[in-house]
DNA sequence: ACTACCCGCGAAACCGCTTTCACGAAGTCT
DNA sequence: AGACTTCGTGAAAGCGGTTTCGCGGGTAGT
């Protein structure tokens, strides 16, 4: 294996007949240059075909050129096409900024951890987090001064910029939804409740019910965990204790799915006699039967809002959140 | 924003009364210092706290103990959960090793863009490589020497290592049931042609055939392309080219799905009158009324072996491609 | 006892780029 | 015209590790 030679800033200094000092300044922009001498640097880099090296760079300069995305959880998060979708967004914002994205997947846990001794060792210049179980670690990273994004709404209110979905909005839109279709009993399974997302989800229907004048009977509310097997559980539920619900608005497609097929197994007709919209238009949404009407959200948009947010913060602008819109898709469950 | 000073083998070294060069050593685990003096590196190290600055080490070993995992496509891949999955494994493995992982989802096109250029810069120390459109870049690549390890059975036969699951014998195990089952009349849907994966599946669907003594009859085999319609779509050609079909075996689920959802559509029972196999255990599999029986891959498993064939490489052992065994999953599809 | 090795270790060069500092030339102000 | 800035530039000192080289002392061979 021969490494192809890659010239240096002295092989280019001497060909332009220059300081090392003065190719640096052309080569980070530095105004400062006579434009003939910066011309001559110019040429000398095309020509070599100079290439910077950005590990030696990251060493003299202090700045990696590297962001961390933190996913705080172990595999099966990233197995979701959403966290997958929104890192797609992240990484392809950074890159065209020239900055590359390093993953790590891990249980974040302690301030005293892994990840946290290596987003502190400066290796990396900004970190944005996903799934965040805990503020904790990022609380403490904050006074490190480390430039950082949040994906999904923290629990505390932290002055630590963040993206989210508009959950609020959305699930009050596919309430309203149910509502002018002219559901009268109108029934939420909500996500995991432990999430600032199916909280805000939550709020949203309270809200759109709220307007109605009324307030959701008792255990029309039920708390899943945005899995397949929740969405069904509670719809079984649902029709014991309340057998005359003809809505159901559920956290997220895959448990609308769940809760169509139980529908469907007791006898209850979808859209008919039932009408049930999900959350996040996934792939489920499309290929359930009846097909689900749904609350969209912008993933991709998501992680590019996440990525700029940084991009940002490294030029030392100051930022504030982004909240993404969402969009109603009628489809046949409602 | 006052960033913790962490110390430095200078430090280290005056506290452990020895040498830089020791304190190196002793950090790299050189067994030619005596353990007197090693341990006294290692009480310092321990005491202050140190962790070693991977960069400057980067810079002076050219081992930058960083991996690219790149993806040759836009985002659209990466939404796939199959991909995401593949990348944590990959992930875990590697950081066990105490490397990390950058993320480089971007087509790759020319031997001479931006991601070329970047893998062949050193700044990684080896590349991963999904969804292969072309074996150009990494073919060139090879000369530079750089570790490199493919996701999926690459194009031509290059010896570069590679992982793959087992798609020859999971699609011959999937349509052997639909033979044992009784079918008589099995049609294939196939994924793009273009991948290699969707060839072994197919090869698998004409070798447990041609063992029946038989040869499937013109127009069972169809040219699909993994995604929902084209499972609806070609499920719809077959009923009208052969009405008496009786086993369908899809690439994937997601076209297993669409063709159930024809097949009923049409009038057709499944299983009773036709039988449905899919593969990769998807989600979709699950939610799928009936259940579809499937040949479920192992996803993180392949990026484990992705992560630890480099893990090898960069040890300097030698390697082979792994195949990774696929399961029959019996549910109600066939 | 004398030369020949080997071993553990420190001094110092080096990796390639950034940045401070100071210097000379040119421009500005009294 | 002399003193004071300003501007463009190069020399050189890092950034924080790694690695080569060679030295001194101990062991071995004869």
């Amino acid at each position: 294996m021969v490494p192809a030679p890659r010239p240096t800033y002295s092989v280019i200094a001497k060909a332009a007949g220059v300081s090392e000092a003065t190719v640096s300044r052309v080569l980070n922009g530095d105004e400062s240059v006579h434009p003939d001498r910066a011309k001559r640097v110019q040429d000398a880099v095309d020509k070599l075909g100079y290439r910077k090296n950005r590990v030696a760079s990251a060493l003299a300069s202090g700045r990696s050129g590297l962001i961390a995305v933190v996913i705080d959880d172990d595999l099966s998060v990233f197995s979701d096409p959403f966290w997958g979708t929104v890192t797609s967004g992240v990484s392809r914002i950074l890159s065209e900024n020239g900055i590359h994205t390093v993953l790590m997947v891990s249980p974040v846990g302690s301030i005293d951890g892994g990840v946290a001794h290596y987003l502190k060792s400066g290796e990396v210049d900004g970190a944005i987090f996903f799934v965040l179980h805990s503020d904790a670690l990022v609380n403490n990273l904050k006074k490190s001064g480390l430039p950082m994004v949040i994906a999904g709404t923290p629990h505390s209110s932290l002055d630590i910029p963040f993206v989210d979905t508009d959950n609020f909005g959305g699930a009050y839109a596919g309430t309203k939804h149910l509502i002018n279709q002219g559901c009268k009993k109108i029934a939420c399974i909500t996500g995991d409740i432990g999430t600032t997302a199916a909280k805000q989800r939550l709020d949203g229907y309270l809200q759109a019910f709220r307007e109605t004048g009324g307030i959701p009977a008792k255990g029309l509310i039920c708390e899943g965990d945005y899995s397949l097997e929740s969405g069904m559980h509670h719809a079984r539920m649902l029709l014991e204790t309340h057998p005359d619900v003809d809505g159901i608005f559920a956290s997220n497609d895959l448990m609308a799915a769940g809760a169509v097929t139980v529908l469907q197994d007791l006898g209850r007709l979808v859209p008919e006699d039932v009408k049930v919209v999900g959350f996040d238009d996934a792939l489920i949404a499309q290929t359930t039967r009846p097909a689900l009407t749904t609350i969209r959200q912008d993933v991709v948009a998501l992680g590019e809002a996440a990525g700029s947010l940084m991009i940002a913060q490294l030029n030392g602008e100051d930022v504030k959140p982004i909240i993404t819109p969402t969009e109603l898709i009628i489809r046949a469950s409602a």
